[in-house]
DNA sequence: GTAGGGTTAG
C-alpha cells in the first residue's frame, strides 16, 4: 500500500511516502489483517424494536436509564430491558454502552460484554469503547479496539484519535506513536485541530518534542489550545526556557492566553526556579481579571513555594476564598522543602482532606530532612487512613529504607507493591536498585536491574554504584562498559561510581584511565568530587606523594572531602607527617570537622605518640568539638533498632551485654586479640578493651545473634567508618558463629563470611 | 450524539 503522505523525509523515516513497506510490516497492520473478518449480518429486529419502544413500560425504563448513576442500577435496568425486549433497540443499547464507557462508575468489562452483543455497532460505539479504555488508562486495550475496528472495515473519524491518544503513556507513545500518526495522515484527519493537538501531546509524552514542534509549526491556524499544548509539551520535556519563549511567541502572535496558559507558564517558572519571571506573570494575571481562580492561585502558590518564597506563598494561601487539596499540598511541600518540616507536618495534620499526593509530599519531606524513621511511620499512618499509595509514594519510602539499611522493610514494600498492583516503573525500579544496594543485597539489585525494560542513566548509575560499594568492583566496571554500548550516556555521578569501583579494588591505573576518558571521550569536566575520588584512589593504594601532588595541581580549591581522603589513607599507611599536613588543611577549611581530629588522634595513637594524642584531645576540648558518636542500626522483625557505643537504653540490654561477654571469650579462644591501637582515650589497657567491646556495631551484632535465627544474615548500618578492631572482631564472629554478617559503614559495605571480609581488609 | 490544552509528588 502506497501512502500519499507529505512529510519531511529525514525526520520521520518510518512513514514517509518513500517507505511503502511500512503498513505491510507493522505490528498493527499484522494485527488488523489477522482480525479481519466479514462484517456481521445486518440486524433483523429493527422493526420489532420500534414497536417495543412505544410501550409505557419501556418509556419508564428509558427515563430511569437517563437518571442511572451506578453500575448496580445499570445492570438492573439492563435485565429489565432484556425482559421487555427493549434491548433490541440500538439507541437504548448504545445508552447502556455509553454509560459504562464515559461515567466514573462505569465498568469496561461490562461495556465489552454489551458491545459484543451488539449486532451492528457503529463508529460512535467503537469510539465509545476506545474512549472508555483510554479514560481508564488502558492504552493497550484502546489500541486493540481500534485495530479490531479497522479490521472490521470501519474508517476512523476525527473523534477516534483524540480518544485513542489521550491515555498514551510514554511506552505506548514510543511504540505506536509514529504508526498512529501515519494512520491519522492516511485517513486525512491530521489537519483537524483536535487530532493535531492530541498528536502534539502524544509526541511530547514520548520525548519527541521536536516532532511535536514540527506539527505545531506546520499548522496553518494556531489557537490558544494548540499553544497551550505545545507549552505544556516543553514542560513535559523539562525544557522550561523553551516554554517561556513559546509563551512570549504566543503574546507576539496576539493569541489571548487562557487560564491554562498561565498555569503551564507558572509551572515552568516553578520548576526552573525563575521567581522573577513568575512574579511578573503574577502581575499580568492580576491585570487580566482572571482572579480569583482556584487553579491559577494554586499554580501561583506552587511557583512561589518552589522558588523558596514561602512568605508570598503563605500570604496567597491565606488570602484564598476556597482552598482545595492541591493548595494545601503546595504549602505543605513548600514548608517541607524549605527546612520547616515540623511546620509542614502541623499543616498536614490540619488538612481537611489528604490524597496520595499530599501523603507522598510529607513522606518526601521527611526523607529530605533525613528523618527516615518518621517517613516510614507516616507511610504506616497513610495505610491506616486507607489512602492508596502509588509509584511516587513508593519511591519515597524505598529511599527511606535505603538510608536506614532496612532490608526487611524494603522487601515488605516490594511485596506490598506486588499485592497492590503498583507498577515497577523506571523510577520505582531505580529506587529498588538503590534500596537493595544500600542494604547490601546486591543480588536483588541485579534482579531488578535485569528485569527493567527501560533503563536511564540513574538506573545504570545506581547499579554501578551498588556493585562498587559491595565489593563487586569488576562487575561494576563490566556493566559500565555495557552501558557505553547503549544510547544512555554516563554523567558526572556515573563516573563517581566508576571511580569508586576502582578505589575499592585498588585499580590505580584503570582509575586514572577512566578519569581522563571521562574528559576526552564524554566531555565531562571533573569536579571536586572526582578529584576526591582520584586522591582517594592514589592515597589508599599507598601513593601518598602522588595524591598530594594531585591536590596541589587541581584546577579548583580542594575541599574537605579531598583532604579527608588523604588523611584517611594516612591512617592505613601510618604516615604521621602527611597526616599532619592533611589535617592542617582540613581543619583550616572546616574547623568543626570532628572526624579530622579523631582520625589524627587515631594515627598518633597507632604510632604510640600519646603526647600528641593528648594535644589533639585538648584542642578539641578547647574548641568545644565533640566526636560524632558511633551509631549502628539493625532491623529485626521490621523494626529498626539503634545502638550507640556503651548504650544501655535498649530494653534487652542485659541479654545483649551478657552475649557480648560470651562473644569476647569465644573470640579470644579462637585467637582474636583486641586491637586497641585506635582507642581515642589514653587509659589503662583493660578500659581500652572495654571501650572497643562496646562499639555500637558490636552491640548491634550481639543483638542480631540473639534475635535472628541462625542462617539469617545479620545486617548492620553504621554512621562512621568501622574501626580496625571491629573489623577484625566481626571477621572472627562470622567464623566462630558461622554467620554471614553485612556491615555498611560510611564509605562501603563489608560482607563477612567464614572469617573473611569482601573488602580484603582494604578500606 | 462524543473531543483538544493545565496545576500538586519521584
Amino acid at each position: 500500500m502506497r501512502l500519499p503522505i507529505p512529510w519531511k523525509k529525514n525526520r520521520l523515516p518510518p512513514f514517509t511516502c518513500t517507505n511503502h513497506l511500512y503498513f505491510t510490516t507493522s505490528n498493527l497492520t499484522r494485527l488488523i489483517t489477522m482480525l479481519s473478518s466479514p462484517p456481521p449480518p445486518p440486524s433483523s429486529n429493527s422493526l420489532a424494536s420500534t414497536h417495543l419502544q412505544s410501550s409505557p413500560q419501556n418509556h419508564q425504563l428509558i427515563s430511569i436509564l437517563e437518571q442511572c448513576r451506578t453500575m448496580k442500577e445499570l445492570k438492573q435496568i439492563h435485565s429489565q430491558m432484556i425482559r421487555t425486549g427493549l434491548i433490541r433497540s440500538p439507541v437504548e443499547r448504545r445508552r447502556l454502552l455509553s454509560f459504562c464507557c464515559t461515567q466514573q462508575s462505569g465498568e469496561m468489562d461490562y461495556a465489552r460484554l454489551l458491545f459484543d452483543e451488539m449486532p451492528n455497532p457503529d463508529l460512535f460505539d467503537w469510539n465509545s469503547m476506545i474512549r472508555g479504555y483510554s479514560n481508564r488508562h488502558f492504552p493497550e486495550a484502546a489500541v486493540l479496539v481500534y485495530v479490531e475496528m479497522l479490521a472490521r472495515g470501519f474508517v476512523p473519524d476525527d473523534y477516534t484519535f483524540p480518544f485513542l491518544l489521550k491515555a498514551f503513556t510514554r511506552d505506548a507513545a514510543v511504540e505506536l506513536g509514529d504508526e498512529l500518526h501515519a494512520h491519522a495522515l492516511k485517513f486525512g484527519l491530521s489537519s483537524n485541530a483536535h487530532v493535531r493537538n492530541a498528536l502534539i501531546r502524544m509526541y511530547s509524552t514520548s520525548g519527541e518534542i521536536d516532532t511535536a514542534r514540527e506539527l505545531f509549526e506546520r499548522s496553518s491556524k494556531r489557537d490558544a489550545v494548540m499553544w497551550n499544548a505545545m507549552i505544556s509539551g516543553y514542560n513535559r520535556s523539562k525544557q522550561f526556557v523553551e516554554s517561556l519563549k513559546l509563551f512570549e511567541g504566543m503574546m507576539k502572535a496576539s493569541v489571548p492566553p487562557t487560564p491554562v496558559t498561565y498555569i503551564s507558564v507558572l509551572s515552568a517558572c516553578a520548576r526552573s526556579k525563575h521567581l522573577e519571571y513568575g512574579a511578573r506573570i503574577h502581575g499580568v494575571i492580576k491585570e487580566s481579571g482572571m482572579l480569583p481562580n482556584l487553579k491559577i492561585e494554586n499554580a501561583l502558590i506552587d511557583m512561589y513555594a518552589e522558588c523558596g518564597d514561602m512568605d508570598e506563598a503563605w500570604r496567597l494561601f491565606e488570602g484564598m476564598k476556597v482552598q482545595d487539596v492541591i493548595s494545601w499540598t503546595a504549602v505543605v511541600a513548600g514548608f517541607a522543602d524549605s527546612g520547616e518540616i515540623d511546620r509542614a507536618r502541623m499543616l498536614f495534620d490540619q488538612m481537611p482532606e489528604r490524597d496520595s499526593i499530599s501523603w507522598t509530599a510529607m513522606i518526601d519531606g521527611y526523607v529530605r530532612a533525613s528523618r527516615f524513621k518518621e517517613a516510614l511511620e507516616i507511610f504506616r499512618v497513610m495505610q491506616v487512613a486507607n489512602v492508596r499509595p502509588d509509584e511516587f509514594t513508593m519511591v519515597g519510602v524505598l529511599a527511606a529504607c535505603a538510608q536506614l539499611g532496612a532490608l526487611g522493610v524494603g522487601e515488605w514494600m516490594r511485596l506490598y507493591m506486588e499485592r497492590n498492583k503498583i507498577r515497577i516503573d523506571i523510577f520505582v525500579g531505580n529506587a529498588l536498585i538503590d534500596m537493595y544496594s544500600k542494604c547490601g543485597s546486591v543480588e536483588r539489585a541485579l534482579e531488578i536491574f535485569n528485569m527493567m525494560h527501560r533503563r536511564d542513566k540513574y538506573t545504570w548509575t545506581a547499579i554501578i554504584m551498588g556493585l562498587a560499594v559491595n565489593g563487586r568492583e569488576e562487575e561494576a566496571l563490566d556493566l559500565f562498559s555495557k552501558m557505553l554500548g547503549t544510547s544512555v550516556r554516563p554523567d558526572e555521578i556515573t563516573y563517581i561510581g566508576v571511580l569508586s569501583a576502582c578505589t575499592h579494588a585498588g585499580l590505580v591505573d584503570e582509575g586514572r584511565e577512566f578519569f581522563s576518558s571521562m574528559i576526552t571521550e564524554h566531555g565531562i569536566m571533573p569536579n571536586v568530587a572526582h578529584y576526591g575520588c582520584l586522591v582517594d584512589l592514589l592515597a589508599r593504594a599507598g601513593q601518598l606523594e602522588e595524591a598530594l601532588e594531585t591536590i596541589n595541581n587541581m584546577p579548583m580549591k580542594p575541599n574537605s572531602t579531598v583532604w579527608g581522603a588523604l588523611l584517611g589513607a594516612c591512617r592505613i599507611h601510618r604516615d604521621v607527617e602527611m597526616a599532619e599536613l592533611a589535617a592542617e588543611h582540613l581543619l583550616e577549611l572546616d574547623p568543626e570537622n570532628n572526624a579530622a581530629y579523631v582520625l589524627l588522634s587515631n594515627i598518633y595513637a597507632k604510632c604510640g605518640k600519646w603526647d600528641e594524642v593528648r594535644k589533639v584531645r585538648q584542642m578539641m576540648m578547647d574548641r568545644g568539638i565533640k566526636k560524632t558518636p558511633g551509631c549502628s542500626l539493625i532491623e529485626v522483625n521490621g523494626e529498626v533498632h539503634e545502638f550507640v557505643a556503651g548504650d544501655r537504653s535498649h530494653p534487652g540490654s542485659d541479654r545483649i551485654y551478657s552475649k557480648l561477654e560470651e562473644m569476647g571469650k569465644e573470640l579470644k579462644f579462637a585467637g582474636y586479640v583486641p586491637d586497641t591501637s585506635e582507642v581515642f582515650l589514653d587509659v589503662g589497657e583493660e578500659e581500652k578493651e572495654n571501650a572497643v567491646y562496646w562499639h555500637s556495631e558490636k552491640l548491634a551484632i550481639a543483638f542480631g545473634l540473639i534475635s535472628l535465627q541462625s542462617g539469617v544474615i545479620i545486617r548492620v548500618v553504621k554512621n562512621l567508618r568501622m574501626c580496625f578492631d571491629c573489623h577484625n572482631a566481626v571477621q572472627f564472629v562470622s567464623a566462630v558463629y558461622d554467620r554471614e554478617i553485612v556491615v555498611r559503614d560510611r564509605t562501603r559495605f563489608h560482607h563477612f563470611r567464614g572469617g573473611l571480609c569482601s573488602c580484603n581488609d582494604y578500606w
